[in-house]
DNA sequence: AATGAATGAGTCTTCATTCAT
DNA sequence: AATGAATGAAGACTCATTCAT
């Protein structure tokens, strides 16, 4: 049963009656939540990551928390969204304009490069993801990527019809750009170095557009 | 207290009083208790795992767990050492009567995804240890690549100084190739399909060596 | 704050300045507030139940409730006296009128009968008050019984004089009646049931007045 | 994969390894757990009885409640398991042995006043079920009176019958008396007084065999 | 060496209540 | 008067670790 009672006659039936919601505030509050809860589950992981810590370094309450996330593992999953949003803006931005194969090529992966070295608790958190919630089909990640894979295998493919490309599957070399590229990120991770991921992609196109081998070993092995 | 090896040197090789230690016994428990751990901390995640489910599945009781390893901690990372022994015990093995140059790169990176096609749960392993303990300097994987590196690059250089390979620091090539074993490894575990490995050996070796583009475009790239 | 009888006398019955107060409409969704929650306590029990729920149902926001009843407890007590006076009401009226001992009686178990038939939630919260606050002297509903005790013994002790009743203490008497009729009552809450209760009046008055032994065995009895 | 290596031909297969399972122990700490329960839930209420006072009353840690009962409702769902048990156990004992039907009777009455004199908790252990757990289908106490059911009916039926009990179907007499019975009980309870139960067995049977109308009554009655 | 009962610190989550607007 | 965001105390439950037998 709902209350009825609300005489929305008198004010013509504008205005809800009670404080007005401020949404600037709201929203602004659930970043703020989310970029400090992305912070501390990826220094010090999402196990030993209480909330309790999340709400003290924000200087909130810890009951705040769950006005705006129903638990602890809706937070985790916000903030991977969160960053996986803010991941794709970025790269799509990068890439808007590319005149050319190459360009978009180059540009695709330098800003995948440059998002993560400015972003490297977007990382953390997907390993994060993977240690914590097994269960999960694939990876936030993962989802991504095949929603993306579609495009760049038909990159591949024109350049390989234009003589372009070797007569390698796009599949195969979109395979190959993946692991190269993911390899790096989770390397640098891994290793504990933080170095720069921009840097790796002159080097990285190079061996990719050439090889390795020498010109008189390719005719030879030719 | 943790198992430990028992120098019976230090008794001058004289018998012990009291019924002799049965050393096959306890070794082959402590390995019973790494496999069985790994495989758990592999499938529920280290923070997810409970000795007392270690314990149920061994038959065993939780205390007996302690006999052997001091800590849960201790566990995982004997668990891990025991791993990654394994894996450079497989791959030095696969690599040792290479008998040329290319023949070790390609059974090198065949044996590495041979190992991990065999045992999936190191990966994991792997990706726990990051994600449990932030605060470790390097990932016991990276220690291992670091290890083997002078090796590599050494090798690289070698084929550089010959002509076989371009012009490219050896450092960077060793980079390169082992992101792109490093990011098959992840990609295919983060990913949740299960491939084989094994088979990205060829496509892999063939785009390092020769890159991606024609033979003509190669020519007008110079 | 709670609502409370706004004694206009104060100000000598001149209008207070400002807009005045629409007692109706205060009233009116107290009433409101009571119903609802009376529902919600009694389908889901006290401390299930949230204040929130309550809110929620009435379409109403949490705060306000506030505005009606200081706590929890006291929304819960305001309930509970909602629901006896209401008892009060309908059973007195019931029984206002009864030209004889005897229908008196069956009208007064009959009408008790009925207004919990039609009002099963105050049973509810009968339990619930006694569940939750161990602490109160005596239930609301035995603070009921016990002012109108009296006037039942007095009946049942003229009736005795007249002959009418065996020679058995009119306390006895309102004892066994009240027992039973508490009994059939909560009986039927707790055995999950929901049967009616009127139709018992007939059978019950029928032993209680002339036990269960037939005329043959009472006359030996004696 | 369990643990196989348990030489058990050393022992002859006789005595497990380890320290062997104290029983009485872990029986008679499970019982002090239940009565420090149920005392616990019976003066504070279910809702208002945390773990963490039953270990401290014990003088146990929190914890070992849980190595005894998985949750807290298991705990309380325990206990009143416990208590009907004896409560059956008491009165099958005190009945067994009854020579006659009116002795049966009697002794049944009594048998169930006695009980719930000595163990007046269990009256509360059973609101307290009503109050929190809304969704159970029958009380756990009425599960029992309609086990026992079909013995009183038939009992009664009999004494019909035999004309010794007026013409009055068995059902409507064991209604009867089971709301008397229950009646008292529960009254009792919610009036807070603590009187004795038994002592109302021999006026109830009275007013229950006789009614309260006096001889002459009931034969204008007729 | 093996056992498993006992321990208790650590955390998530709930929700009555407050109060600025 | 109404609103609903913020608060923080309270409590159920987990589990690594200890230790007497």
């Amino acid at each position: 049963m709902t209350y009825m009672h609300n005489d929305s006659t008198i004010t013509g039936g504008r205005r809800p009656p009670g404080r007005p919601k401020d949404m600037a505030h709201l929203h602004r509050r659930r970043e703020d939540i989310l970029e400090c809860a992305t912070k501390l589950f990826a220094s010090r992981g999402f196990r030993n990551t209480d909330l309790k810590s999340v709400a003290d370094q924000l200087g909130v309450a810890k009951g705040t928390i769950y006005n705006y996330f129903d638990t602890k593992n809706d937070l985790f999953f916000a903030c991977l969204a969160y960053g996986m949003q803010r991941m794709r803006a970025s790269i799509d931005q990068e890439t808007a304009d590319a005149t050319s194969t190459f360009q978009l090529l180059e540009r695709g992966m330098h800003a995948y490069f440059a998002f993560f070295d400015a972003n490297p608790d977007l990382v953390e958190l997907l390993v994060q993801e993977r240690a914590e919630f097994k269960t999960r089909e694939t990876s936030t990640y993962f989802q991504h990527v095949e929603q993306r894979k579609a495009r760049w295998v038909d990159l591949y493919e024109t350049l390989r019809r234009d003589g372009i490309f070797r007569d390698i599957p796009g599949e195969k070399i979109f395979e190959f750009v993946n692991h190269q590229v993911y390899g790096a990120l989770f390397a640098n991770y891994f290793s504990g170095r933080k170095q720069s991921l921009q840097e790796l992609t002159a080097p990285i196109l190079d061996i990719f557009y050439r090889g390795v081998l020498s010109e008189k070993e390719q005719i030879q092995g030719t």
